[in-house]
DNA sequence: CATCCACAGGAAGGACGGGGGT
DNA sequence: ACCCCCGTCCTTCCTGTGGATG
């Protein structure tokens, strides 16, 4: 699809779907260092700019990286979105090429700030007289398209690509592969990598899920001072790659999410009802022990539906009739690795150790479970 | 049927740290 | 040094809402 880069004229803009760790940023950054190679041996002057919107969060962000990546120098906060927007043309109207903008996990970008910026990229070349500019947008949600507008949709998805979840036997043939380079032979069985494979396999069919498994895997077995990797390391590798990404997600929130998710966690203890209104309080609570200002019920409400999207917590909303609607919290986290995680942070752990005998929540609904 | 609870979540705007242009 | 503009994070204000109750 990339081709007529290499004669020096427009691709079409491209489509990509697929649930994750079936190697579509892989494989766009695999072809797009191909061709910035080819390219350069044909003494084209084609660019291949790879972006992840998630990562990058916002509109300006994504804007300002792609403007670095031609050089065009922004700071990370001060100008006009409009305005990075118009250096970045100028500088592509300067020198005439090819350019190839690949934007992975188009989908967030969408989700956070609308489609304005894709309809803007999309029509850039309006404004470009010597030059092109195309876009391959890389997206994990299927359903995503019917956030887009009529006019960015027609023109985004000119050619449209599917990656297909890995079966259980593409993965195992993948493992087997990778466990080549990275083991003496004999280390790993057959039955080990289909394992990991199966295990990845019931995960929507996710590679780097299975890549991870079996690395962690062999970590566990050698800190074991085993010789082989066997089916038990597998299930515990399972639990410390579980444990990590919680740890880290977690870790990196900030200072009022992590109260939040405090205040969750005692409500849990205690065995109160965990709904939106009782964790405020708690919250609230919280922040007076610790001398801090506490945020309001709007953006706490933001906060938990943030943790919520990040899959920390499960929210549902439940009507009480005559007794108002709440949303339902539950932890989908154990709650011992929270509160492990909790309890190294240094502000937050004395409370949950010794938790004061009344940080209580507002007496919980008289309504039927 | 209307009411009304206890919130959800949208809109608008303000403080702040940091630009650009002159 | 000055002024105005921007994105981010948060607040304030507001309207919307599912369903038991009167």
């Amino acid at each position: 699809m990339l081709c007529p880069a290499l004669a020096g004229s427009r691709t079409s803009n491209i489509f990509i779907y697929g649930k994750t760790g079936t190697g579509k940023t892989a494989v766009l950054k695999h072809v797009f260092d191909r061709f910035s190679s080819e390219t350069q041996k044909l003494g084209r002057n084609a660019r291949f700019v790879y972006v992840n919107c998630r990562l990058l969060g916002t509109e300006y962000r994504i804007l300002a990286a792609l403007a670095t990546a031609f050089r065009v120098r922004v700071p990370f906060t001060g100008l006009a979105t409009a305005e990075v927007f118009h250096r970045l043309t100028s500088a592509l109207a300067k020198r005439p090429g090819t350019f190839v903008l690949g934007l992975d996990e188009i989908d967030a970008l969408v989700k956070i700030s609308g489609d304005n910026l894709l309809y803007e990229l999309t029509r850039i070349n309006e404004s470009l007289p010597s030059s092109s500019v195309s876009l391959v947008g890389v997206s994990n949600d299927l359903m995503w398209k019917e956030l887009l507008g009529p006019r960015v949709l027609s023109s985004l998805s000119e050619q449209e690509l599917v990656f297909h979840p890995y079966s259980a036997l593409e993965l195992a043939d993948i493992l087997k592969q990778r466990a080549q380079h990275a083991f003496r032979p004999g280390v790993v069985s057959d039955s080990v990598v289909a394992l990991c494979s199966a295990l990845a396999a019931s995960e929507h069919g996710d590679a780097r899920r299975a890549l991870d498994l079996l690395r962690v895997s062999g970590e566990v077995a050698e800190r074991n001072q085993s010789d082989v990797v066997n089916e038990k390391h597998v299930r515990m590798a399972q639990g410390v790659i579980e444990r990590g990404r919680v740890f880290e997600a977690l870790t990196s929130l900030p200072l009022h999410s992590r109260m939040i998710l405090a205040s969750v966690l005692l409500l849990t203890r205690r065995g109160c009802d965990v709904t939106s209104g009782t964790v405020y309080s708690a919250y609230k609570d919280l922040c007076g022990l610790l001398n801090v200002e506490a945020l309001t019920q709007r953006r706490v409400s933001g906060l938990i539906s943030e943790l919520d999207m990040m899959g920390v917590l499960a929210t549902k909303l439940m009507s009480f009739g005559r007794y108002g609607r709440t949303k339902k919290l539950k932890l989908l986290v154990p709650v011992d690795d929270i509160a492990s995680v909790l309890d190294s942070d240094e502000v937050l752990s004395p409370l949950l150790t010794h938790p004061p005998p009344d940080v209580r929540s507002r007496p919980p609904l008289n309504t039927p479970e």
